[in-house]
RNA sequence: GGGGCUGUGGGCUAGCUUGGUCUAGGCUAGGAGACUCGGGCUCUCUUGACCCCGGUUCAAAUCCGGGCAGCCCCA
């Protein structure tokens, strides 16, 4: 079996390096021979069910269903949405030759599924009583990254959930796609305790062929934005390209108003940026796969099945009131080996049960986060943990939330916002005045695109930053991933 | 999109400038055994590698070209 080895690049330091090691040694995943594709390990992949699980009850809760929809796109279909086509051929994988012949039409590998699903919409969709149509799909799909891949963050293939509804009117269409981003906002902050900043998208940087993006925007600790997750309203955009039509209760004929949304499996590695340190992965407890591990420590051989005994009573007791644990017992390596690795894979509690823990009726617990040690008394064993998990837990979150409000800088000028992105952290507020054309030429002069426009609206605080005309709202710029 | 760099046992790395003594060294990990275990114990024995294709050459880990893969910086 590999072993996990030592993370020897400093966060604060080499951080994109830093980030490989972690995800490579703490076994989340590993690379596949195909540039930009990776392996979802074992360990990472149980985080991303628990997202399923959480993310699938809450839509279920709401009245949408699963279904599977197919991975081969007609590039007719993807042509029926200019914009959206634009957007997205640059960088669909196509299928040219099927076993020993020419295709006479190439299919695209899913870049998301908009177009197929609409085409089977416009089959499905006949009268108002048809509406709303709810569905969501678990899938991978495949975009191709030429140049900078990461893991979990830009790879050509990934695995998300993408949620296709079509509504009777645009007001039911908007309720649907921001009562999506609440749920995704909850999942973000409650499981993956990573806090996010909600808003739309500039014209320029919406999903193509949308009405309007909405869309959640975390801090990482290098400063870039990370967009974790989108909703739009695609509007009449696609239901006119795609004609779908229903018969409304006015017995009138009417296009159907369409929303999408999804997450995906970057959100791991925002777990992994946000809240890792020096030593590994860090998970916030409601995420880890296991939240506390058991090491038993022996000195003698007869110690050897007390102790283990003790060790799996208290991992019954936890079990019981909820609390995932895993027992090492390995007798191959020293608590000590054992305290490393289990750091380095981030299990947010450690136990540690030994003759002396015996003899005292207690056990020795310690915090991830903090790495605070302290015993406790086999009474309060269940009680505790559960307190210390939650404590964890909010650690974690408020930790992440000071870095993402101390690193949100307000600028008024060109030369301000340039100074600040060569601090290159955080995002940063400046007033605007909507015009593309500033966006496009702060883009392409500094990187720095619009992160989002912040739902909670302020009034501009200055003309605009970049070319001093009149400004007309206030915006978060930042580089992003 | 532009630029720079890298690829050696499972992991990390020395060797490459100046081709030959490389039958490739070290650390770590793996296997067997002994010894122990409260922060990566120790010892003995042992397995295991020059990314792929082509070229130059008497001779290539080393030089050249291409491919594949990875990293970093800039936009």
């Amino acid at each position: 079996m590999a072993k996990a080895a030592k993370i020897t690049a400093k966060k604060s330091k080499q951080f994109s390096e830093w980030y490989t090691q972690v995800v490579l040694r703490s076994e989340l995943a590993d690379y596949a021979p195909v540039k930009g594709c990776m392996v979802f390990r074992e360990y990472s992949y149980a985080m991303w069910e628990k997202i399923q699980k959480y993310f699938d009850e809450k839509i279920k809760e709401t009245g949408h269903k699963n279904a599977y929809f197919p991975l081969f796109i007609p590039e007719r279909f993807l042509k029926k949405e200019a914009e959206h086509f634009q957007g997205f051929v640059p960088e669909c994988a196509w299928v040219t030759i099927g076993g020993e012949s020419e295709l006479k039409e190439r299919l695209a590998v899913r870049p998301t599924s908009e177009t197929v699903i609409y085409a089977m919409f416009k089959k499905w969709i006949r009268s108002w009583r048809d509406l709303p149509l709810k569905l969501n799909q678990w899938c991978n799909i495949v975009r191709w990254e030429t140049k900078a891949t990461k893991l979990f963050l830009r790879t050509r293939e990934f695995l998300w959930q993408e949620g296709h509804t079509a509504h009777a009117t645009m007001e039911e269409a908007d309720q649907e796609a921001m009562d999506i981003l609440n749920i995704y906002k909850n999942l973000m902050e409650n499981l993956l305790a990573i806090p996010v900043l909600a808003g739309k998208k500039s014209d320029l940087e919406k999903f193509a062929g949308a009405l309007y993006t909405a869309t959640l925007e975390a801090l990482m600790p290098d400063g870039k934005a990370l967009q974790m997750g989108t909703s739009h309203n695609l509007g009449q955009n696609f239901s006119k390209a795609f004609k779908i039509q229903f018969v409304g209760e006015d017995e009138k004929d009417h296009y159907v108003w369409t929303t999408s949304w999804g997450i995906a499996t970057r959100l791991l590695g925002a777990i992994v940026m946000v809240h890792g340190d020096d030593k590994g992965l860090v998970l916030p407890p409601e995420i880890a796969p296991y939240q506390a591990v058991i090491i038993p420590i022996f000195y003698k051989e007869v110690e050897r099945d007390t102790i283990l005994d003790k060790a799996r009573e208290v991992s019954k007791r936890l079990d019981q009131s909820g609390i995932t644990t895993i027992i090492d017992d390995r007798p191959e390596y020293t608590p000590g080996w054992k305290f490393n690795e289990w750091e380095l894979k981030g299990v947010p509690i450690r136990i540690e049960v030994g003759p002396r823990d015996l003899e005292r009726k207690q056990v020795v617990v310690a915090r991830r986060d903090t790495f605070e040690r302290v015993d406790v008394t086999e009474e309060q064993l269940v009680s505790a943990i559960s307190e210390m998990l939650t404590t964890v837990q909010n650690n974690l979150f408020n930790r992440a939330k000071k870095f993402l409000e101390e690193n949100i800088i307000s600028v008024k000028s060109y030369g301000e916002f340039k100074k600040a992105l060569r601090k290159r952290r955080g995002f940063i507020k400046a007033s605007w005045c909507s015009s593309q054309e500033c966006e496009e030429k702060v883009k392409e002069e500094t990187g720095a695109a619009i992160s989002l426009i912040p739902f909670e609206k302020e009034e501009p605080f200055s003309d605009c930053f970049y070319c001093g005309n009149n400004a007309k709202e206030v915006v978060l710029f930042a580089k992003s991933y």
